[in-house]
DNA sequence: TTGTAGGCGTTATCAC
DNA sequence: GTGATAACGCCTACAA
């Protein structure tokens, strides 16, 4: 640790009261010459306050907390990156915690955090809603990001989105139109609203193709549910030209499961799914997707919660832009 | 923020001392009676301590720092999550800082967690000798991952790692042994120890082959590396029939260049990457890869850091097995 | 067996 | 203009 400011007082041979009045700039009578002196010593020693002690006495360790399922999921890390490339620029801190969607792990991760008198907290995805209530009964400032919860709109949550039904009902509407067969739909459990299915479901009927629950197949958000939901259909003599996947990880692994059982991308079937991870333009045939400006989700989200903790600003709800980027596996 | 101490010793109608003994177990001479009373109301109002304050007294924050170049690097998310894990199962939680490998925004980052009272860092690649030797100074435990200093040995630096030259060694000798014709090198600059060019290299000597310099292409660990790479070899006319790239990164940008350029793998050149990131498995041809075990770095990397802390153990250098995965892009 | 008092490093309210 | 002094929430000699 570097100096105290006691040691840095007694050097300029003044008492702490005086240094941290000068050093935080709340009392504009100090003499220049004191003034000076202070300065010039915490420069010379190097002096940066302890944010322990001080986030004791006012209550903001600025220190952030971003709670995820899980970061080796390539939909996150770019989120991380954004908001600690944000927190950091303000000086902030950010402790991550994996929930793996367990509410139980959640609400002890929640816990630590606020042992350690967190500032604010970031939430994605998973997110028991009796959490964000606890969390605004607490007064800690709160933002999801990739999560819109329409009962919450009007409280002070950010929320920061894309519209996920409209982008998945053009992106559905692009399938329709590039191809004959019937779409197939592969996608995690959205929990209440669902705005993935209902875009895909309403492109259908939009452009009088009959909605046919046996062309679903619902899991979770991983290569292996790609694979899983191919197989199955295929299993169940299910024959289309077109399948719209609920991310990136899904698309791959159905991709991968069509290539084994003989069916070419985008010939026999044209592929769509949603994020743009890196990946997405590396496989082959590359994959057309729905982009989610997820560095951006960060640096938002950042700002908003630390302009909410500094009493700048109210958090709001923000809905970003998305684009769908067509590559190889919808040629 | 949950009662603080001082209620909870008002509820039990005795003194925060009691309060704190009881607690904490440090003195067994508390009656039976006020014990039991005060661990009942501890429950009940469901009273956690408060790290903070406690951490100003007892000089530990339970809070570990992770410094890497970017969480946006596939090779990172499973340490991250593996320190996570065993810092959360020991009551610890994590900030990570992202430094680009930039020793500037390194030296800030260490100074933000230096004024957190950070118990413990961990570091992984870039990390300039000069920072290290200014946390042993500080005395706060530091261990690397993934980077072995043999000038750190004997000092009580944790390092956990695989043995890269031989990886590289095992690696270039089964591509040699698999194709007649040279086998070329892209990698990024390793700095000073250089374990993957000299496990190349020495490959090449073990078995009679010329080492030739023009043949090695050093850049960053990225996708674009691996593409300039074969570009660069191509243009000077270089044929080779076999390639080990210095991470997965590096090789796939290699294939889908090599694949631009109407070369096919394995046919006309076989790849070798390492750290076997989740898409090696998944690019096509599939990737053959030196995998390295992320998320057991991130465990023991954690489990020794907290050790130190907790003056358990001291921190000692701990290599781990490495596996040749043999895939598509070797056959 | 329990309580008092001082301190960890900082800020903020009054006095002087 | 500057400096005691009392918090913030917790721990720990040392007293009682």
């Amino acid at each position: 640790m570097s100096i105290t400011m006691k040691e840095l007082a007694a050097m300029a041979g003044v008492s702490c009261a005086t240094v941290s009045k000068v050093l935080n700039k709340t009392d504009h009578h100090i003499s220049k010459a004191k003034t000076e002196e202070i300065l010039s010593l915490a420069r010379k020693y190097d002096y940066t306050p302890n944010v322990i002690a001080k986030a004791l006495k006012v209550r903001n360790t600025r220190t952030i907390g971003f709670m995820l399922p899980d970061i080796r999921n390539p939909f996150f890390p770019g989120i991380v990156r954004g908001i600690e490339d944000e927190a950091m620029a303000k000086g902030y801190s950010l402790i991550i915690s994996n929930t793996d969607n367990d509410p139980e792990i959640e609400s002890d991760c929640f816990r630590m955090l606020q042992n350690r008198m967190i500032s604010g907290v970031i939430f994605t995805r998973a997110l028991s809603t009796s959490t964000v209530s606890e969390l605004l009964e607490l007064n800690i400032p709160v933002v999801l990001v990739d999560r819109m919860i329409d009962a919450l709109r009007k409280e002070s949550v950010g929320q920061i989105f894309i519209n996920l039904h409209d982008a998945f009902f053009a992106a559905t509407g692009f399938l329709i139109s590039r191809s004959d067969g019937p779409v197939a739909f592969i996608c995690a459990d959205e929990g209440s609203d669902r705005p993935r299915f209902n875009g895909y479901r309403d492109a259908l009927s939009s452009a009088s193709r009959d909605f046919d629950e046996s062309f679903v197949y619902i899991g979770q958000y991983d290569i292996e549910t790609g694979a899983e939901g191919v197989e199955k259909l295929l299993a169940c003599g299910k024959k289309f030209s077109g399948l719209m996947c609920g991310n990136d990880l899904i698309a791959i692994g159905a991709m991968n499961k069509l290539r084994e059982k003989g069916l070419r991308v985008p010939d026999d079937v044209k592929v769509i799914g949603c994020d743009d991870i890196e990946f997405a333009a590396l496989v082959s045939p590359s994959l057309t997707t729905i982009k989610q400006p997820t560095y951006e989700y960060g640096r938002k989200a950042a700002r908003m919660l630390i302009d909410s903790i500094e009493g700048k600003a109210s958090p709001f709800s923000c809905e970003l832009d998305y684009t769908l980027v067509i590559r190889e596996s919808c040629y």
